[in-house]
RNA sequence: UGGGGGAUCGUCUAGCGGUAGGACGCCAGCCUUUGGAGCUGGCUACCUAGGUUCGAUUCCUAGUCCCCCAGCCA
């Protein structure tokens, strides 16, 4: 069923007919289950929005936030914190059904005690090397272990050994017995749990042995109740098990394991793995680096929640392994700050110019249009006098054909102000670095005034230099690889980071009425981009992170394209 | 050469028996107190080969290519 845009959502259209069948008695519970071991990123919104939308398409539908902490040796209460702040951030609310599967350690081991006796599961004493030769291949069936057939009497008696602590990491495993045949190498008799002499975040040292995901996953969601298991296509060999899981256990409740495409966007660092060693090799500063695409990255970014939705609804929910291109996001953050960002002014690379004709001390307060598109966004004063600064890329001495910005004896207008003309370069003695530049001005061209309509052949930006803030700018890039799909095989994929990623740009002036601005807020510097006033920054004068630039805006600069 | 999935514009995604639509992107033009935004027009696609059919992207058959699986990770 395609919706506004005409992306599909499989699932959705399955719950939807569940939901009509009156299957689980008309119920539709769904789950967000991330692992607390590290920051959301782009990739978990889709499922976010998936899970959580999937709750809201259906009356009485809920979505569980559930902590899947079955490993104690990668978790930690940070991530769990930081995982709330995003979906919160995000737009979801879980209400009261906060969970973790490490609530249910009881709960699951109190079924495995039952597998075992219904001789659904056994005590391996293999190494991990000898079960991965007993395993087989793709190709070849595995073989049974030894252990295989021990008594239940018997495993009973190790698996409550084992809970005890009278063994260590890696003795015994108990394995749930299926067949070392299959031609699924998931239901070679896999793991259910295994010795783990660590503290757990939230179970302290309560327990040594913790279930796999194969065996917690499956039973969390039947104990809470789960309708609609949504996860990725990668677990699709594992469904077989998740079924035989939840029938051997006989839970009141059989929920249905679905899967779908995870999200890669190009030229973004997307893997778990990769975003934790960028963070720990501190080649970014943390987890919410601007570069990255993980959730709080790109809310420092200047990303709204509502643009990161309005991208996941866009991209749809299928089966087909799929590469989003970076454009496709940053559309949507376009589009949603185009409606609502204020438009001010401000000069990244200051050039100085002095209106001779000006009188000094005299400060006018001139009318500047807060956002074209939305008119009850209302005006602002902006001031202006005799001494301004221009972008030093406004002004070419020897300007080429197709350059109609400001040059000597050129005419230009400023925004929102007069007409001015360039009348002479000063230049620094010793550099010969143009210093700065005398101008006039025309009175009669102010806006609305006499010969406000005459045409001039550019219009640029500027700031009054006696009332400029003076700002940080910070241009990030993404952090880009190659690509991130084909990454040749044993090259450090860090190399690929794009060495141009940041560049801070000091001395920067904006207009006062960015003084005071508050932190989080995104701005449309005229002509130059998006920009976020940093929500972290600790530093004293404002700093500023490119969101997005305009569209193509630093191409058709440079570009220089002609006349208009 | 085992099993499980998937193949429609450059990219995402509709259509599911009547010869392909949307979005991003790109190109051209219009407009503009910035070249942004907005507007107009254009661009390029049904993996291949057979078959069924008046007619197939849609059905059937055989191939091809891509992804996932041999953690006591999730």
């Amino acid at each position: 069923m395609p919706d506004s845009n005409g992306a599909s959502n499989f699932i959705r259209d399955i719950v939807l007919a569940d939901h009509a069948a009156g299957k689980h008695g008309g119920r539709v519970v769904t789950r967000f289950p991330p692992e607390p071991n590290g920051y959301l990123h782009i990739g978990h919104a889709k499922s976010i929005c998936l899970n959580f939308g999937l709750a809201q398409d259906v009356p009485g539908g809920v979505c569980h936030l559930r902590f899947d902490d079955t490993n104690p040796t990668t978790e930690n209460p940070e991530y769990v914190q930081s995982i709330q702040e995003d979906v919160r951030w995000l737009g979801f609310d879980w209400g009261k059904n906060r969970f973790f599967a490490s609530d249910y350690f009881e709960r699951l081991y109190d079924h495995a005690e039952r597998l075992i006796r219904k001789g659904k599961a056994y005590v391996d004493s293999l190494s991990a090397d000898d079960m991965r030769t007993y395993r087989g291949t793709l190709t070849e069936p595995g073989t049974n272990s030894p252990y295989r057939d021990r008594p239940v009497e018997e495993n009973l008696d190790l698996f409550r050994r084992m809970r005890a602590g009278a063994f260590p990491d890696g003795a015994h495993v108990l394995r749930a017995k299926i067949d070392m045949a299959s031609p699924n190498i998931n239901l070679r008799d896999p793991v259910l749990y295994r010795i783990r002499h660590a503290a757990h975040y939230r179970t302290g040292t309560a327990w040594c042995i913790y279930p796999s995901y194969d065996y917690a996953h499956p039973l969390s969601d039947a104990i809470e109740g789960v309708t609609h298991s949504v996860c990725t296509l990668e677990f699709e060999d594992h469904r077989p098990l998740y079924d035989w899981v939840v029938a051997e256990c006989e839970t009141a409740d059989r929920p249905q394991q679905i899967e779908f495409a995870r999200l890669n966007i190009s030229h973004a660092v997307m893997s778990k793995r990769r975003l934790l060693e960028l963070v720990e090799k501190k080649l970014v500063a943390g987890w919410d680096d601007p570069r990255l695409p993980t959730i709080k990255g790109l809310r420092r970014r200047g990303y709204t929640p509502e643009a990161i939705r309005a991208f996941c609804d866009h991209i749809g929910v299928g089966k087909r392994d799929a590469v989003v291109e970076m454009q496709l996001l940053e559309h949507f953050i376009r589009e949603d700050l185009n409606t609502r960002s204020p438009r001010v002014m401000a000069v990244l690379k200051p050039l100085k110019i002095i209106i001779d004709n000006y009188p000094e001390g005299v400060t006018e307060d001139l009318d500047a249009i807060n956002n074209p598109e939305n008119p009850a966004a209302g005006t602002r004063k902006v001031p202006f006098s005799r001494m301004l600064y221009i972008e030093q890329d406004d002004f070419l001495e020897e300007p080429p054909k197709e350059f109609f910005r400001l040059a000597p004896g050129r005419e230009v207008r400023l925004r929102y102000a007069y007409i001015i003309q360039c009348t002479s370069v000063t230049k620094e003695p010793s550099t010969g670095r143009i210093a700065e530049l005398h101008c006039t001005y025309d009175p009669e061209t102010r806006s609305g005034a006499s010969q406000a309509q005459r045409k001039v052949k550019a219009t640029i930006h500027w700031v009054s230099a006696a009332h400029a803030v003076s700002a940080e700018v910070r241009l990030y890039n993404q952090l880009l690889i190659a690509d991130q799909t084909k990454l040749p095989a044993g090259h450090d994929w860090t190399t690929y980071l794009n060495p141009q990623s940041l560049e801070v740009l000091t001395g920067c002036q904006v207009e006062p009425s960015l003084k005071d601005t508050s932190p989080g807020s995104a701005y449309q510097f005229e002509r130059l981009g998006y920009f976020c006033a940093d929500p972290d920054s600790k530093s004293g004068s404002p700093v500023f992170n490119r969101t997005v630039s305009l569209k193509d805006a630093w191409a058709k600069i440079h570009k220089v394209k002609g006349s208009r």
